[in-house]
DNA sequence: ACCATGCGTCGGAGAACTCCGACATGTCAA
DNA sequence: TTGACATGTCGGAGTTCTCCGACGCATGGT
């Protein structure tokens, strides 16, 4: 599979919920599909997208496959987030002033 | 248009220029089409995802239709990428820290 | 050796995305 | 009022996404 960006591959929600799921530690590819109601090859494709983003890592043991998180790439859209932030920050603190002024 | 999530809205690499040509202030519709190797309505489409992700407002001012930047929403990504910042922040250190002994 | 299990991949269907040129609407300027 | 300009929206084409069932390939157990 050719590369993914990491703000293409958190646009759907399952694949945000895996790499949610996987922060607890790695877990085993057919334990995901369990908590979701896909067939087990949609999952399957979702974690080939985090893949390809390089958003998890496979360690086959036995006949399971244990996924891991590999937040690293997440960095990249935190930095991209980041001269943003201060502009919704201002907006929250003038949203808490203004409920403030109401309940005085 | 059906209300578009935050992380969907991202997944455009044009849509986030265009959120970053607003950070310095307003610009016209026109203007920033102008940025863009596209179409005019290629970019008044995005404009148009990027309004029902409700980040940007729209200020018609005479013939020209100002765009403002409407950061708040973003905080929602801010907030999903939280709890991974741990992960990636310590990946990071141990990095640094292979890099420090070879250059010891 | 055999069979069940766990999992990736393939082919295909349907939906959604992205782009364009054409058109409609509203605004300013003469 | 007429014409030029700024912009949104529509119809359509091509591409990509998402999902499924079917299949193939290892591994582990019997």
């Amino acid at each position: 599979m050719a590369d993914v960006d990491v703000f293409s591959a958190l646009a759907n929600p399952v694949r945000r919920k895996l790499l949610e799921a996987l922060k607890d530690g790695p877990r085993a590819a057919g334990e995901l599909a369990g908590d979701f109601a896909l067939s087990r090859s949609a999952v399957s494709e979702h974690l080939a997208v985090l893949r390809s983003a390089r958003l998890v890592r496979e360690e086959p043991r036995g006949r399971h496959r244990y996924y891991h998180l590999e937040a690293t790439p997440l960095a990249e859209v935190g930095e991209w987030l980041h001269p943003f932030e201060h502009y919704w920050r201002a907006r929250m603190r003038s949203l808490r002033e203004l409920l403030d002024e109401e309940n005085s």
